[in-house]
DNA sequence: ATGGTTGGGGTCCAA
């Protein structure tokens, strides 16, 4: 096997990882991804589609995953350890993690994305964005160390700053940044001092979007988008991180997921 | 203020 200094590491919101998985295979083989991490696989574990990744080198393959809905996976060609689901608030498949094998664990997160009116009161899955977000954080602060190596990554859903998302102003009533979203997601950064590795080499003054809706004719000329996939890391591994993408591009072609992928480079350890 | 589009499963829900 050749020498390869950087560990690759990409999340992607797949929007149905049956419908795009050549998606999936193009991305792995053009970005020499050594793990990949897939929310919104919406498929049953019985039906996930194995072989084509097995196929393209990939044979370290866990998946999470239920009837239409939600969904989470790891891909990898590197051996995974202690793979494990965790199930906050509900049953719902939203969450997988794995260890590396430096000792690295990575976490896999669907966050709810929330329905449309940003009220817990009156929005039953509001409220379980935000009480997602809180047993989150809580579970963290009382299981694990800022100063242990771990990588926590996916579709969270919320867009924290203001360059995140088109337009700050029109966007502080729309679900996804909201101030109170944006408050709990703080505190989970908070939790163990996550390093948002995006924002390490783009600043906060630029605009830096992961997502467009479905809903524009023209994505890119409207470009009317929002930060909602991230890749966050602890104090531990801030030395190894080389670089972080954003994969726009992805968002072209046919059939696009609304999400592209975002990409990290680590130092192997 | 509203509507715009997509995927999955099945004539509607979630995003």
């Amino acid at each position: 096997m050749r020498y390869k200094p950087f560990m690759r590491i990409g999340t992607y919101n797949i929007n149905s990882v049956r419908l795009r998985i050549e998606r999936v295979i193009a991305l792995l083989r053009e970005e020499n991804l050594d793990i990949l991490c897939l929310q919104e696989t919406k498929v049953e574990d019985k039906d996930f589609p194995l072989r084509p990744l097995q196929e393209a080198g990939y044979t370290h393959i866990h998946y999470s995953g239920e009837k239409s809905y939600n969904g989470v996976a790891i891909i990898s060609r590197i051996q995974l350890n202690n793979i494990h689901t965790l199930a906050f608030v509900n049953s719902h498949k939203r969450h997988i993690a794995a260890t590396l094998p430096d000792g690295t664990e990575l976490h896999n997160f669907y966050i709810p994305a929330g329905g449309d009116i940003p009220d817990p009161a009156i929005n039953d899955k509001f409220a379980h964005k935000l009480a997602y977000c809180d047993a989150i954080a809580v579970w963290l602060r009382q299981n694990r160390k800022s100063d242990a190596p771990l990588i926590m990554l996916g579709d969270f859903n919320i867009a924290p700053l203001e360059q995140d998302v088109w337009s700050h102003k029109q966007l502080l009533g729309v679900v996804s940044h909201t101030p109170v979203e944006v408050e709990k997601l703080g505190r989970l950064k908070d939790s163990l001092g996550w390093i948002d590795t995006s924002r390490e080499f783009v600043p906060h003054t630029e605009k830096l979007y992961s997502w467009w809706s479905y809903r524009n004719r023209d994505w890119r000329a409207s470009n009317r988008g929002r930060r909602l996939d991230h890749i966050w890391i602890t104090p531990p591994l801030k030395p190894l991180l080389q670089s972080s993408h954003i994969l726009k591009d992805r968002r072209d072609g046919e059939q696009p997921s609304d999400h592209v992928p975002v990409v990290v480079e680590l130092m192997s350890s």
